[in-house]
DNA sequence: GCCAACGTTGGC
DNA sequence: GCCAACGTTGGC
């Protein structure tokens, strides 16, 4: 789950401890916010910034419900739980050099705001984030 | 600041 | 339904 950290970075989370996940509005991001369980956990991802890093962990602790940004019917968003921040977080050009996450959507689809990992790359990233 | 990639809009 | 025009995102 991306975010520019001028906006809202790891850390503005690890202060609220919870918050919404909201102002999402492309379709694609949007119907995989609906695809989260509660107690699922989830990579935040910081954009647009020198360099672009996964910076921290989260879990979602609410399923989707009706966007509280918009009145426009049919956006979602999800409530998530700061888990933790990474003392060194995996940059975008790090990914790129570990042939196991040759497949991310980050690398072949960037701007999608909400993204989904498959297990095996999940596995690869929690091993290098959490040694 | 630039620009490529992508999504959306709207005329036809 | 196609596609040109436009707006946005995000890496560089």
């Amino acid at each position: 789950m991306k975010s520019e950290p001028d906006v809202f970075s790891i850390e503005d989370l690890r202060r609220k401890d919870v918050a919404g996940w909201d102002g999402v509005r492309n379709y694609q991001a949007r119907n995989n916010l609906r695809a989260m369980r509660k107690a699922d956990l989830a990579f935040f991802y910081h954009s647009s910034v020198k360099p672009p890093a996964i910076a921290g962990m989260m879990e979602i602790v609410r399923e989707a419900y009706p966007d509280t940004t918009t009145k426009e019917p049919g956006w979602l968003q999800v409530d998530v739980r700061f888990r933790k921040v990474f003392l060194k977080p995996l940059t975008l050009d790090e990914i790129k050099q570990i042939p196991a996450l040759n497949k991310m959507v980050l690398l072949h689809n960037s701007r999608l705001s909400v993204q989904p990992i498959s297990a095996g790359e999940w596995a690869t990233l929690t091993g290098i984030l959490e040694k």
